[in-house]
DNA sequence: GTAGGGTTAG
């Protein structure tokens, strides 16, 4: 860069400002472009007479402020940049997807895609991308099939993470044959480490170690995706040594913690999981992110230590989010303070008043603690409003197909056997001794969200009716050991 | 000369 703007400065003390070489601002503008100075490009911009502008010209400006990393915001000067444009190109649209995806913009990005008068590749892999990204694989799916006779490294790279957000490992598997085929067997490293993560993610850990035992060549990225993957499978011993072996081979980044420290606070590593966390920038040189804070303030919670899992919270330097505060609300319920969760919850009311859950938990616990005067104030902002809660969703892969369930539904052509097999799994569960908690459930039920106070039995109802358990329950049903299973529980199809 | 890829907490 510096040689860059000694360049620029020269240019302009030996004149040729004055007269307008428009080839050489062009390359100056490329030049800031690339080096992300928006203003200084902006301003070579400026210095281009009209008439020599050209498309290139000004979605490379575009460019400059598309460009992840900066503030939000940007967008809307992208976009006024791409409206002032006479001629646009598939590239300027293309920036301008980009853009909108990269920003969170996720509405206006499927809007472009939609209007766009030509596509390319490029543009159906960023499309791909910010599917993925807002958990619509079918989506995602549905473009990928498009592009199925032009595939790259880059679009193998989007398929594979679909089917790593989906658990679709038949896809999966089908593109690391298809990969192996295109690439004889030299595969792109980040070809690799997404295949990692997709078997990782799926739960095929075995299957991950084989791709990642056999690469010529790994980073840090490729071991984050395998920490990644065994944390998410809980496997805390394996993760520990893992990790020192990873630090003999490469330099630990800020997701290579997050991983470490979610193994610990899941696997109850305590003393392991604190010692990672205080040592994180005087030994790693790490300034600990909101997703550090959130693993530490997890790991704490669950482990009881809530006054020092708060005093981590008070003392962060950058604002705790909702994840932070939840996971110590989480622990407050778990370990009973109703002190320190109200105190939570009427903090996450504040940041979040449309977000109704917050006020849902906050009546409940006023409840608990015999406070119905505060309950029912609540309650009654609730009924007015006439806020519908969105049902969470759990789905699960069978033959070739994604299963998708809600809490008490039954849409499921298999329902009737779905709820006999859940009738049984709760009988054999209670008989182990598990009793359902039923006090976290006084509103949310499977109605879309009226609020009422359920009966002991409806509540009970609604918990065991759990879209993840009816999702467990009909994988039990159709899976290998479903003959079994119909065996056992006498269910007949 | 301008556009796209792999890993992140609950």
């Amino acid at each position: 860069m510096d040689v860059g703007t000694k360049l620029h400065a020269s240019i302009i003390t030996t004149g040729l400002q004055t007269f307008p070489n428009t080839y050489l601002r062009n390359a100056v503008l490329q030049m800031y472009a690339a080096c992300g100075c928006v203003l200084s490009a902006r301003k070579v911009f400026n210095e281009i007479p009209l008439s020599y502008k050209d498309t290139v010209d000004w979605t490379t400006l575009m460019g400059c402020y598309a460009r992840g990393g900066l503030p939000c915001g940007l967008i809307d000067k992208t976009r006024r940049i791409f409206n002032e444009m006479k001629e646009k190109s598939l590239v300027s649209w293309t920036v301008l997807l980009g853009g909108s995806g990269e920003m969170g913009c996720f509405e206006n990005a499927r809007l472009l895609f939609d209007e766009m008068p030509d596509r390319n590749k490029v543009a159906s892999t960023i499309m791909t991308a910010a599917y993925i990204e807002n958990g619509l694989t079918k989506e995602a799916f549905g473009l990928l099939r498009e592009m199925v006779f032009e595939l790259n490294f880059v679009a193998l790279c989007s398929w594979l993470s679909a089917c790593a957000q989906s658990g679709n490992v038949i896809v999966g598997k089908w593109v690391h044959v298809y990969a192996l085929k295109m690439m004889k067997n030299e595969i792109d490293i980040m070809v690799e480490t997404a295949l990692i993560n997709m078997y990782a993610k799926c739960g095929r850990i075995s299957d991950a170690f084989r791709v990642f035992n056999v690469m010529p060549r790994r980073n840090v990225v490729t071991w984050n995706a395998m920490l990644s993957g065994l944390a998410m499978q809980g496997k805390g011993d394996t993760v520990l040594d893992l990790f020192a072996q990873m630090i003999r081979e490469v330099k630990p980044d800020d997701v290579t913690f997050t991983a470490v420290l979610s193994v610990c606070s899941h696997s109850g590593l305590v003393d392991q999981g604190r010692h990672f966390f205080r040592t994180l920038e005087s030994t790693y040189g790490i300034k600990p992110s909101i997703e550090h804070y959130s693993c530490v303030v997890d790991l704490l919670g669950r482990a009881g230590h809530l006054e020092e899992a708060e005093s981590i919270i008070r003392g962060m330097t950058i604002h705790p989010n909702e994840v932070v505060l939840v996971s110590l609300l989480t622990a407050c319920s778990v370990h009973k303070n109703l002190e320190l969760g109200e105190c939570l919850m009427k903090e996450l009311v504040q940041m979040y008043p449309d977000n109704t859950e917050y006020h849902v938990l906050l009546s409940n616990m006023y409840s608990l603690a015999g406070k119905n005067d505060k309950a029912n104030s609540i309650r009654v902002v609730l009924k007015s409003r006439g806020v519908k809660k969105v049902p969470g969703t759990s789905s699960i892969h069978v033959g070739g197909q994604i299963h998708c369930f809600s809490a008490g539904d039954k849409l499921h052509p298999q329902s009737q056997d779905i709820y006999m097999m859940l009738d049984e799994m709760i009988r054999k569960i209670r008989l182990a001794g598990y009793v359902p908690d039923t006090a976290c459930q006084k509103f949310s039920g499977s109605d879309g969200g009226e609020c009422y106070d359920y009966g002991q039995e409806e509540k009970e109802h609604a918990l065991f009716s759990h879209s993840e358990k009816l999702a467990v329950c009909f994988g039990l049903l159709s899976t290998r050991a479903a003959v079994f299973n119909r065996y056992a529980y006498g269910i007949n199809t």
